[in-house]
DNA sequence: CGCCAGGGGAGCT
DNA sequence: AGCTCCCCTGGC
């Protein structure tokens, strides 16, 4: 067991934020994550935190994970008081972090996303590690699987992940699977690129577009100035920025100000909903 | 049953 | 850069 009292960090939020398919709410106060390989349940009252694994694992793998090296204090307060629109949304969805998850899951997941809705992205990556991932046991004695590596998926025919509920999504997954097996996209490369090039790159596998791709950069790259541009951050730069959102402001970290926006248009309709 | 929307993209012009 | 068409599932 692992304590920490941790600012800016709140596991439900960032749960719900709709950049990890692979968390889940076990219980009252506690979610599961799959990341890497492993398995990991987090309890939270508060600032106070229990991460269910030891100390050495926590330093060497779920700190960076988390983003817990970096203070989003920062972040929150470089917002622009006279906007109050964003204001709203950054106080609401202040415990989020953006999460260092890994390329090729991200890439794969992403992918599944397009024209999809969070539930159903949960359900056919669940689907996908069932099938094509490793099965392992977790610390409770019940059992979780691994993301599938790309070599499990590269040689498939390309439908064949409409059994897993992927629909038209199956080919994109197993092309660009391919392709990174085969050595077509070298994903350990483009680890090491900057924002635009690395972008660029995705920009060639099958399936991967605009914001498919930015979503990549985000999410598995850690990339904080790419800033996807999905139907429901359109319509509120629509609604609430029409001269644009101002990027210069929080140049370099624009994609942390994206998910607070997402997150407040993802949650709010909820919100008034369960206020009756 | 039809209609539409859900964290778009490919293939054109 | 903009347009059309493509495509699958779940909810109403």
């Amino acid at each position: 067991m692992v304590r920490r009292t941790i600012d800016n960090f709140d596991i439900r939020q960032i749960c719900d934020s709709g950049q990890c398919f692979r968390m889940a709410h076990k219980r009252e106060n506690t979610y599961s994550v799959i990341a890497a390989g492993r398995y990991l349940e987090i309890e939270q009252y508060g600032r106070d935190c229990i991460f269910a694994c030891d100390e050495e694992e926590f330093e060497e793998f779920w700190k960076a994970y988390f983003d817990l090296d970096c203070e989003y204090r920062g972040y929150i307060e470089s917002v622009n008081p006279n906007d109050e629109y964003l204001m709203n949304a950054v106080e609401f969805g202040s415990g989020i972090r953006i999460l260092r998850q890994e390329l090729w899951e991200m890439t794969a997941s992403f992918l599944i996303s397009q024209q999809n809705n969070i539930a159903r992205i949960r359900r056919c990556i669940q689907n996908l590690c069932e099938r094509y991932g490793e099965e392992r046991p977790d610390p409770r004695g019940e059992s979780y699987y691994t993301f599938p590596v790309p070599e499990a998926l590269a040689y498939l025919p390309e439908d064949e992940l409409k059994e897993c509920n992927l629909g038209y999504r199956s080919k994109y997954v197993v092309r660009t699977a391919r392709s990174i097996a085969e050595g077509m996209v070298r994903l350990e490369e483009i680890q090491g690129m900057r924002y635009q090039d690395a972008k660029a790159e995705l920009l060639k596998l099958y399936g991967v577009g605009e914001k498919v791709a930015d979503c990549i950069c985000l999410f598995g790259l850690h990339h904080l100035e790419a800033f996807p541009k999905d139907t429901h951050i359109l319509q509120a730069l629509e609604k609430h920025y029409k001269r644009g959102f101002p990027r210069r402001r929080y140049k370099g970290y624009e994609g942390v100000m994206q998910q607070y926006v997402f997150y407040w248009e993802l949650r709010k309709a909820s919100l008034t909903d369960s206020h009756r």
